[in-house]
DNA sequence: ACAAAACAACCACCTAGGTACCACTTGATG
DNA sequence: CATCAAGTGGTACCTAGGTGGTTGTTTTGT
């Protein structure tokens, strides 16, 4: 990609905030950025890990679900959510072990690509970038920490009031991440299936701690959304 | 430590072979042990990460689980059984945010210390661990992801013999690394409760899958346990 | 604007697995 | 060797939550 792609800036800001790159230079970047390629990812674009894979992503817009499954039951459990700023697939990157995880599009999906190797001769030519990557890899560490101990430790109406409470807009009380999310997708955010998150989101509507319109779930006791996260209270 | 502390040989060689510190020079981990000072935890010491850590840890010998607990509930979830190689905080060696983990000693545990400040000195000094830490960092990531999916993608009984198959010794047929652990230990690595362990354990005995002597499970039956941990077979 | 597909709500049933016991064994300790 | 605590086996009960199906409502594509 050259300075002239109408997107060259954006691109180059979103990388900039990237946490990923976290401390590296405008040069660098805009040496990472000439080597890249663009592509867009439709709704339910979907790939797999089991071809390992030879490119690294950027993700510039929307969103992607990382995600496990049990071919057998049909059953899907959500890791991570990314979205813009955020990369995959760094386990690749890593190393060349094989593991079975699955990425698809959320949403519309802006993604820059860039061939693996090449990615790895950019990050030893400017070797700051270990940090922000080892920085970046502890945070996920820890949220997946959490993922993988709340289905035994809390049950489902405490992972969805905590899902909920994860995503609320200060000021509009809006759930920004998740909102126009089908229910069976927070079902596979907290390990559970559709019916189950349906039920529970009634349950929050009765007792007053949230509103639903067209999909957009708003906060209006987060008092109370909060006394349900914490299991100190069953509505 | 200085080299004529009686255990020295034994710990360089230690560190020599640890993932964390792959590819680092003899010399730099001498350097690295000058800083350490040894210690002892006996079985059932405990340690939580709600202070911030301000010690780096390296195991040499005996087994640590690290967890997450409920304090309601009282449940505890097992998210790895460190051993000789391994170290711990990595999480706080990184950066300094809270995240509420503990670390409990399952054995009579043999730990170098090195306050976390050296450690990061030491680390800077010699950067070619990046690499050997992004890639310890990336192997425990993928362990994660499946400790995270195990208990919505399968049923108690497989997340067992996937366990057992994980330890078996190829020529003794033991189970070198979770022999020893009472069922309530195994219970917090699948993400479930003592009796339910049990319950599963009569089960694969009573069909011929493994024998229990004192303590030690032998697996007599690598096929039976297999298709059980495949979903192919319910016993 | 209309048909088709996707999604949400609701219900009724069912089972995996969690809770709470008690009784037996074992191994450690004074 | 007597006692005590820790670990285990086993049971009965119970409930959270998973399954499957039906209906009505949005959203999407043509």
């Amino acid at each position: 990609m050259t300075p002239n792609n109408p997107s060259y800036q954006r691109y180059l800001s979103t990388l900039k905030q990237s946490p990923f790159l976290k401390d590296s230079s405008i040069e660098s970047l805009e040496a990472l950025l000439s080597q890249m390629t663009e592509e867009r990812w439709i709704s339910k674009n979907f790939k797999s890990s089991l071809e390992v894979s030879t490119t690294f992503h950027f993700i510039i817009s929307g969103r992607l679900k990382v995600f496990k499954s049990n071919p057998d039951t049909g059953r899907e459990h959500t890791v991570f959510v990314l979205s813009n700023g955020d990369v995959f697939d760094v386990l690749s990157l890593l190393d060349a072990e094989p593991h079975d995880v699955y990425w698809e599009a959320l949403d519309v999906l802006e993604v820059l690509k860039i061939p693996m190797d090449q990615m790895r001769l950019w990050i030893n030519k400017y070797p700051i970038i270990h940090k922000a990557i080892l920085y970046y890899l502890g945070e996920r560490m820890r949220q997946l920490m959490d993922v993988a101990t709340d289905v035994t430790l809390h049950s489902t109406l405490v992972r969805l009031a905590t899902l909920l409470l994860k995503n609320v807009n200060g000021e509009t009380q809006e759930l920004e991440l998740i909102n126009n999310l089908p229910n069976d997708e927070i079902a596979g955010l907290i390990g559970t299936t559709r019916s189950v998150v349906s039920r529970h989101i009634q349950e929050l509507k009765r007792c007053g701690a949230i509103t639903v319109s067209r999909k957009k779930i708003n906060v209006k006791n987060l008092q109370m959304l909060l006394s349900v996260a914490e299991e100190k209270h069953v509505p």
